[in-house]
DNA sequence: CATAATCTCTTCTCTTGAGAAGAGAAATCT
DNA sequence: AGATTTCTCTTCTCAAGAGAAGAGATTATG
C-alpha cells in the first residue's frame, strides 16, 4: 500500500521523526488487521464503514484508496467475513449501499493498546497544544489532498 | 499496502481528522509513485534509502514495512530500473548491501508541491508550536510501535 | 421518445505483497 | 576442530491491488 512517500518538513531530523511515525502508524495497521485476522486494507475499511455509516462500494473505495476493481473484491471477503452486506439502493439501481453488520470480536482489544498509549500522550498536552496538533492534521490533509490532485493532474495531461 | 488502522484520538471529530490525515498523506504517497512510474512501495523504498544511505536488504525491508520474500523482488526491480546497486559485504558473506545509485529524474519536480504546501503550514507555527508537533511524532512513534509489539507478542503466544 | 453520454459496479489479467521453506555463511557450544 | 544454532538472503505459492474493459442503469440531448 500501499507505503506513505513523506514530504520531509525542513528541520535537521525532523523528517526522520516524521518519517518515523508513519511507519510506527503503519506498522501498527498491519499488526491489528493480523491480531483480527484480516487484511490491513479489510480493517481499515471497516473501521471507515463504523465511523461512516453505510457507504457506496465507490465512496468506500475512495476513502481506502482503492480503484473500484480491488473494492468489488474487499466488499466480497467483508461480506462473505460476514462484517458487511450489500443492498441495492433504491434510488439509483447503478448503486450498492455497504452495510457494516459486524464487527471483529477481538477489535476493541486489539485497538486498546494503542489507543491507550496515544490517549495518554494527548492528555499531557494543554487544549491550546491539542489545538495546534489538530489544526495540523486538517491543513496537512488538505495540502497532500491538494498535492495528490495537482499530480494527478499533471500526469492526466501527459497521457495518450 | 498496506493502510493504517488509525487509533482515534478523543476529541468530537478528531478521530475523522486524523483518519483524514492519514488517508491524504497515503493517497499522496500513491500518487508520488505514478507520478515517478514506480509502486509507492518502491518509491519509499528509494526515499528511505536516500536518507539513510546504504541498507543490507534486512533492514530495508524492515524500514518499509516488508517481509523478506518481497524486499528482495523489491530490490530486483529498483536494481532493474537501475536505482539501485547490490554489493557483497566484505566482512558478512551472508549479507548484501544495496546502495542507492541514482533517483527518478522527475522525484523533485513530483515532491515540490507537497513539499511547499507543508512547509508553508509549517512556516505559520512558532517554535513552540513546532516542538508541540515534532514532540507528538516522536512519542506517538515510539507508542505505535510498543502497541504493535504487545500484539505481536500476543499473536505468537496463541500461535501453534 | 430515441439516442448518446455518463455513471456505478463487476470481471479479467498482470504485478506486487505475505508467508513458508530452503541454501549459504557466521556464531556458539562441547 | 566438529556439530548445532542462528542469521541473511532468495525462491516458491497464494492472496490482494492496479488498471483496462464491459454490463446495466441513469441523465442529457436532439
Amino acid at each position: 500500500m500501499g507505503e506513505p512517500v513523506s514530504t520531509p518538513p525542513m528541520r535537521s531530523d525532523a523528517s526522520e521523526a516524521y518519517r518515523r511515525y508513519l511507519s510506527a502508524v503503519m506498522l501498527h495497521g498491519q499488526a491489528s488487521a493480523r491480531a483480527c485476522e484480516l487484511g490491513a486494507t479489510d480493517l481499515y475499511a471497516l473501521n471507515i464503514l463504523r465511523l461512516s455509516g453505510a457507504l457506496s462500494p465507490g465512496e468506500l473505495g475512495g476513502r481506502a484508496g482503492l480503484t473500484t476493481g480491488p473494492t468489488t473484491r474487499l466488499i466480497d471477503r467483508l461480506e462473505r467475513a460476514g462484517y458487511v452486506r450489500r443492498v441495492p439502493d433504491a434510488r439509483d439501481r447503478r448503486k450498492v449501499i455497504v452495510e457494516p453488520i459486524g464487527t471483529p470480536v477481538d477489535l476493541d482489544r486489539v485497538m486498546a493498546p494503542a489507543r491507550q498509549k496515544v490517549g495518554e500522550i494527548l492528555e499531557g498536552y494543554t487544549p491550546e497544544q491539542l489545538d495546534v496538533l489538530f489544526d495540523y492534521f486538517d491543513r496537512a490533509a488538505l495540502a497532500y489532498r491538494e498535492a495528490a490532485e495537482e499530480l494527478s493532474a499533471a500526469g492526466a495531461d501527459t497521457d495518450g
